[in-house]
DNA sequence: TGAATTCCTAGTAATTTTGTAGTATATTAT
DNA sequence: ATAATATACTACAAAATTACTAGGAATTCA
């Protein structure tokens, strides 16, 4: 039930974007040195959230990237079933559909979706700007 | 975010053996006929169990296992938890302690340590009896 | 033009999951 | 006793997933 590299790097550089959101298009670069992420992998995760428009992008000399909304207007659980994928914790969930024809009649199935929704209703009620407020009193240390 | 076949077989294998509890012991050859799962990947499964004293055993001929207690006196989240591992999506809260060094005072820890305690609540909310009353209506897909 | 940067496709190393295989040990029925 | 049936234990292996790495094309700015 582990939640991946992927997911926690897409919070710290979601977070970092929104720190800095004031100081323009912010490059991959800039965000791994800060971060201590690899620029390869880091570029993988943002592609992720650029086609789904959670950041905007300015390819060339001094374009990076920046958030497209108010740091607010971002939850965790947005975030995190971006680059995730669904939070689901069995495949059959992990559609829109929720339609699995073999498992429609499935005991188990109703506990996934009651797990699946119990996750869902905590990293949707946590916003980018609450992780950003308290990044500032707090820190992150980079192994959650 | 995905839990194992390892918990979800456990959850089919302790189903089984409370469905058929007034015939004995059991032997997981029955269980892996009756389940269509590996007689060799069932029985380190049910070893976790026995370990933990979820389940005990009779070795040699006519021997197997059985549950230790009431289908009601078990839930979901310990038979999970004891095939799993800990249902925390992070390392950080695997262990018993909840003290990583590291994390103390992180940002993101606090938003894991909320969503463990949502999933252990649904699922220790839900009792192997359940399981039982329902798949007597109902049916397990295998698929999740 | 050249440096900086995103965009795109592959490949690869490490880890975890999902089993298999084989043997030793215990128990029962014949 | 012995054969058959089980659990108990250890080690190995295949498959899948995760976590990167590599290289180059396209774009933009100074």
């Amino acid at each position: 039930m582990k939640i991946s590299t992927k997911g926690r790097y897409a919070l710290r550089l979601m977070t970092d974007l929104a720190i800095h959101k004031d100081n323009g298009y912010i490059s991959i670069k800039t965000v791994s040195q800060r971060q201590g992420i690899s620029e390869k992998y880091l570029e993988q995760i943002i592609k992720l959230l650029a086609k789904e428009n959670l950041v905007e992008s300015i390819r060339g000399a001094q374009g990076g990237y920046k958030l497209t909304r108010d740091p607010n207007e971002y939850t965790v659980g947005e975030i995190l079933r971006v680059t995730e994928g669904s939070l689901a914790p069995v495949a059959c969930l992990a559609t829109d559909e929720n339609t699995c024809e073999n498992c429609m009649d499935c005991v188990t199935l109703e506990i996934w979706q009651c797990v699946l929704n119990a996750v869902n209703e905590v990293v949707d009620s946590i916003t980018l700007q609450y992780l950003v407020d308290k990044q500032k009193e707090k820190g992150n240390c980079g192994c959650c």
